[in-house]
DNA sequence: TTTCTGTATATTGTATACAGCTATACGGAA
DNA sequence: TTCCGTATAGCTGTATACAATATACAGAAA
């Protein structure tokens, strides 16, 4: 069988998954805007693979809502509206809450020197103005708290919802007072983390939630993507 | 081709789609138990269907999380521990908590007219001691006060956590006293929502919710499922 | 011109074929 | 008996073939 440039590991992971993994990557990127007509024989032989395990990888993005199945006429990549937005932040802030009592409760020194690491090299990106890097060391950063929890199932829902607004990152960073006040609340969440202060936590990311929120419907109703 | 004993419409949806809501409606029943595995080819001869369109199904469970894959065995139906019950409960509390300011502003007399057919409806299954009618019956009143909501999102999070535990809910209706509890606090629910007393309803919910996880936790700590 | 309709084409839905991996059973040697 | 290696059966992973349906387009009729 021929994988491709895939896996010259016998033990790879299987096909369905590079190929979710793949078409999930451009949806979040943009790279396949909403509307796409996702046709499968096309993407088959453009990965190349055949039409089983791309079609594998379609049924799981249709249950993540990436993309919607009409009959018999194939999927298309999702749209979302300013509604959706709003409920996608609110349900994020929402189980971050329920989440940073065990954030704080499990934190270690090492975890505190971690996030320090990702902010100093934040400091670099935001120096040299990169902003691939900066919206992808922010993602680090918030992950790497989020990771601090044990509640993995409220963590699987902050990334499911998370999915849907990563491909405002770059544009949320855009903005210049935007991202150094960002940077600024982010050295202060280490700090709170640091002192075990789940109350000021809570406000720190309360605001920095409803900040990002408003960037990004301000980006989307500016069709800036 | 054969569709066994499908669809005699032909405009009927895809078989995998099918296959996924049996499969899934087995294993939330609890007639597919936790570690059970699901070969593929035996359960495509017993649904007279191909492997192709069942494995479709499986990668939808996989998504929704209710089998787990493994590299070249296949899937096994998920097992899950007291703290994802907690953790479902912490969710759908927290969930309820932010769809029901939609809920009281968009009542009507009509859905509360509704809600009392289905409680009349319980009345008289709790008569019967019906307990397949009553864990339906609750089912739908709990839909019907969330389906009034317009948080499509939020709702659509509540419904996936809400998978997990539905196979429980035939063992919380077993116990008398809860039963008959549950129906009063749903009566009490009822006249909050039409009063629109948002924070009565919300109380309501939480202690509802929380007697539902004890008698959920209660029953799994016997194993008596 | 517009609309209808038939045919060709594109694309999805399903089944089957086949290759490769895994686990198990079996037989022989220690 | 126990251990180990090999054969074998069972199952998954992927590709391909075939069937059914939708779409596009051309040509005829109004």
């Amino acid at each position: 069988m021929y994988q491709g440039e895939f896996s010259s590991m016998p033990e790879s992971r299987p096909i369905r998954d590079i190929a979710y993994d793949r078409l999930k990557h451009a949806i979040i990127t943009g790279e396949l805007p909403a509307g796409s007509r996702i046709v499968e024989t096309t993407f088959a032989d453009q990965l190349h693979i055949s039409r089983t395990p791309l079609r594998e990888a379609l049924r799981k993005l249709e249950r993540d809502g990436l993309v919607e199945y009409v009959l018999r006429r194939g999927v298309v990549v999702r749209a979302f509206t300013l509604a959706d937005i709003e409920e996608i932040f609110t349900i994020r802030n929402s189980m971050m809450m329920l989440i940073l009592p065990s954030v704080v409760e499990r934190v270690t020194k090492a975890d505190i020197a971690e996030l320090r690491i990702i902010l100093s090299e934040i400091d670099v990106a935001l120096a040299e103005n990169d902003f691939d890097a900066m919206a992808q060391l922010n993602r680090s950063f918030h992950k790497k708290i989020e990771s601090l929890s044990d509640k993995k199932r409220i963590l699987r829902v902050i990334d499911d919802q998370e999915e849907y607004i990563t491909r405002f990152s770059a544009i949320t960073i855009a903005s210049i007072e935007r991202r150094a006040h960002a940077h600024e609340e982010h050295k202060q969440m280490a700090d709170a983390l640091e002192n075990r202060d789940l109350e000021g936590l809570k406000q720190l990311f309360v605001n920095h939630l409803e900040e990002s929120k408003q960037t990004c419907i301000a980006a989307v109703k500016n069709r800036r993507f």
